[in-house]
DNA sequence: CTGCCTACTGAAAACGGTTTTCAGTTTCAG
DNA sequence: CTGAAACTGAAAACCGTTTTCAGTAGGCAG
């Protein structure tokens, strides 16, 4: 399930929920950050397309949405830290440890780690989370070249 | 940074640190588990040992531990949710969804995948986040018909 | 031994993100 | 219109984790 209008509105129909204006405001609001959220930064976004909406109302929608699989959550080494759109129905996310810009990926086939783990290991393999950290092409770019630096984060 | 006593006093006393009775009980809790253990359940496992043990002096520690390299964090799907002894510097965990049982994997050749996914995305890739699921191999033979003949494994 | 310094401790309080409760409000079918 | 069900935000509750604090343990110099 994407993120894109349609399929979100199709998938509330789906279980008698309602789209409405407040859960339209935390959709385009995670749908338009390029990167990763948390549910306090969501509020924040959202509230400026929809100023009464509430911080329980942010998470009851997280909630849906990620149930539904339009948005994924991001891990960090030590905590759970956010949210992603999430336009595949397998994919993965790469965060850019300088700017926490946050892209997908569906190019992930694990067939040979998986067996090589299962082969170590014993386990039949059913499920695999990977999560990849790097440095985009945007903040590679700024690091070799002086220019205007967009927003940094380190 | 393995999770056996020699190395964990070593690491301990290089930052100054006294490997005491308690330290010495949260460390044999979790190096005693073959599954992943909330804090709550380090500390129910550790008083064992160290009754007067506090969770305060369990935070602590795993805290300690995390940062030596001697235990590794678990994430689920939702939540960040566990504590497994690390017994390599770069290993992964995969957990078992029937029993929870937890076993450490060393052989992940991730070359092909992070390739493609820096391709797809741009990124420069630095890190990964594995974790793979699935069924251990004692959960398998006890699912599996009773008979020999019929095990079917996958 | 004594005294001193620092690491360490658990209980309790504080913290902060998330969930629940609650008393309305909105939406929609009939 | 009426009634049912979904939905809402504010406030309270919740709960895992961290901080505070007053005291304890242990190594070491004298
Ligand atoms: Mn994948
Ligand atoms: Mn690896
Ligand atoms: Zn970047
Ligand atoms: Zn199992």
């Amino acid at each position: 399930m994407a993120l894109d209008a349609d399929s979100i509105a199709r998938s509330f129909a789906e279980r008698g929920l309602r789209l409405t204006r407040q859960r339209r405001a935390v959709v385009d609001a995670v749908a338009a950050a390029g990167a990763s959220l948390s549910a306090l930064q969501v509020f924040d976004a959202a509230r400026e397309r929809c100023p009464e909406l509430g911080l329980t109302t942010v998470y009851r929608t997280l909630e849906v949405l990620s149930e539904i699989g339009a948005v994924r959550r991001v891990h960090g080494p030590d905590h759970c830290e956010a949210f992603v759109p999430a336009g595949a129905v397998h994919g993965h996310t790469v965060v850019c440890s300088s700017c926490g810009r946050a892209t997908e990926f569906t190019q992930c086939d694990m067939h040979a780690v998986v067996d090589a783990a299962a082969r170590q290991t014993g386990y039949e393999i059913t499920e695999h989370f990977l999560q990849l950290s790097g440095i985009c092409a945007a903040c590679n770019a700024a690091a070799g070249a002086p220019g205007p630096s967009g927003k940094g984060a380190g």
